[in-house]
DNA sequence: CTGTTAGCGCATTCAT
DNA sequence: ATGAATGCGCTAACAG
């Protein structure tokens, strides 16, 4: 690879100056510029990032940490933000934490020590102890998906999507209702809250608790699923609420074996709208995230507090969900 | 953070020696490496990797370049990889070519300056201007999920699994044939191959070109087998073999629209065996490839490529696909 | 506007 | 076994 000697040397300019043109700081005469690019054309030169990194401290690379990759909503946010990011000269380095905090630890610590301007992350746990550590490093972070006290987050309205699903289920004329999915999360406050407000009584909500995790849950789930129909003799239709897509799937699967009707019997709701829902049948009503926005938006933020254009005040970005209604209820 | 520097100025020793200790290279004093470590932990010292990637020219970072990271295949293949990779103290970076082998270009190009030690590819197409690039780069790589000349490559059989999808399709007693995809593709080949050595006659064999894309084909696909269900009528059991499970949902998607019954009418074999193959309604059968199989051979292959540890001579694996078999068929 | 110089943090060679 | 010295390729003052 050429280096901007080689280029220095062949074009007769300092290296200085071939380090000015590249960056276009200071001013240089249009004349040498030209000159100096032609041979940067060449040779085919490409800045060395690793010196640049270390010259600078810029590494322009943002780290993204997720608890579970495979999971198709994840792997939409990350199709957005690596698409932003390199846009605007950044690379992404990736990281799995599957929802282990301790592995989450060490990925933070191997990010840190690779010089990322900045981090962007979903938390492998909603008490993650690296929560506390991302709010006192002075490493730019915006936090997707979760909305904490202090730091800088960018999610959808939990308790909103919640409180929609509640509504539909209710406009829909549901006698009973279902929760499935983590309960120390938001959209559960939300779904309940709603469910309340509207003089449902308790003895008409059950929950289906999958744990404090979102990843290979759906055997789980299925099972889960199939207890609760085979156990709760139908007498009226039944809505279901369910914390993600791949959960509410596992949910009309259990019901379809045990040959319930959806949506006549069961009336199921999931969270995420990703692609499948278009694809199974029946196609699943859910709550649909901005993907794209909270890809967007987390990165954008992330790049102005990484040019440090910001206030020091964190600040979160709470953007609104979407019911799309489909085949299941 | 803490540097050599400061390590070394505590601990009362030169900054090379704080570097033999931590990279165990050359012999240190026990007591003198103990020393040091002890205060390797009290500043809680990190390497920076810029400058170690500058001064040894070692970025422990991995290029992984793939053309869909939507589709749940590839996200598998991401996880698999990244986990051995961090095993193995590399970074990975990752970007989406998006099916255009321009961006492919740019982003090969970037993945340079940034020092990778190797790339992992799924390219774009298969007639992209990188192969060829690839080819004649000394920078380690491999190649996933497709085969090429004179390349590391890592994948399943493709061919091998067209055969095995119509020689199903054969013992189920179908008489009628559809392959839906991309044509370029060795699946087909091998597909066309096990029919035609069956005496199975062209007339009874039907291709629905998907095109040279491997992205967002999803309403192609249901277009495409929405037409084709509706112009064909029906007169025997028809055999379809798609060239991802994606599409092959597409086409139950058409099927099931006309209502037409599955698998009475339409056997449908998918491929990849992705997850969504147990969540959606039939389940369908698949062409699994080995995704874990994939991503841990194709990592280990290119480390050792990376430890120079191999013969020049480019080696390829060709790992056995394997049928699952499930309702669609 | 441009050249010279001094690091960035680490690996590594050459002394001792 | 360890310290001193050098350089990786680049950025960023500082001169001129």
């Amino acid at each position: 690879m050429a280096t901007m000697k080689d280029i220095a040397e062949q074009a007769g300019v300092s290296q200085a100056t071939v380090s000015r043109v590249l960056n276009g700081s200071s001013s240089v005469t249009p004349a040498t510029k030209s000159h100096v690019m032609e041979w940067v054309r060449r040779l085919d030169f490409q800045p060395n990032q690793s010196a640049r990194a270390l010259a600078s401290k810029k590494s322009s690379l943002i780290g993204l940490i997720l608890p579970d990759i495979q999971n198709p909503y994840f792997a939409d946010i990350i199709y957005h933000v690596e698409k932003i990011a390199l846009f605007n000269g950044f690379n992404i380095i990736l990281s799995n934490s599957d929802g282990d905090v301790n592995k989450e630890k060490e990925i933070i610590k191997s990010m840190k020590a690779r010089q990322v301007e900045g981090l962007l992350i979903g938390f492998a746990d909603s008490h993650s102890p690296s929560i506390n550590e991302i709010r006192h490093t002075e490493l730019p972070a915006v936090v997707i998906t979760q909305t904490y006290e202090d730091l800088d987050c960018v999610a959808v309205n939990h308790f909103c999507g919640g409180e929609m699903a509640a509504k539909e289920l209710i406009k829909l004329g549901v006698q009973r209702f279902v929760y499935q999915g983590n309960l120390d999360d938001e959209k559960y406050d939300g779904f309940l809250h709603a469910l309340h407000n509207s003089g449902i009584h308790k003895d008409k909500i059950t929950t289906l608790d999958l744990g404090n995790v979102w990843y290979h849950t759906q055997l789980r789930a299925y099972n889960n699923a199939l207890k609760f129909v085979r156990e709760n003799p139908f007498d009226s239709k039944t809505g279901v609420f369910a914390y993600n897509d791949l959960s509410a799937f596992s949910f009309i699967h259990a019901a379809l074996d045990l040959e319930k009707r959806i949506p006549e019997d069961y009336s199921i709701i999931g969270f995420d709208d990703t692609f499948m829902c278009q694809i199974i049948r029946p196609t699943l009503t859910s709550i649909a995230q901005p993907k794209e926005e909270i890809g967007r938006a987390a990165i954008n933020h992330l790049l102005a507090r990484i040019d440090k254009k910001l206030d020091i005040k964190k600040e979160s970005y709470l953007l609104p969900p979407r019911l799309i209604k489909r085949e299941s209820t």
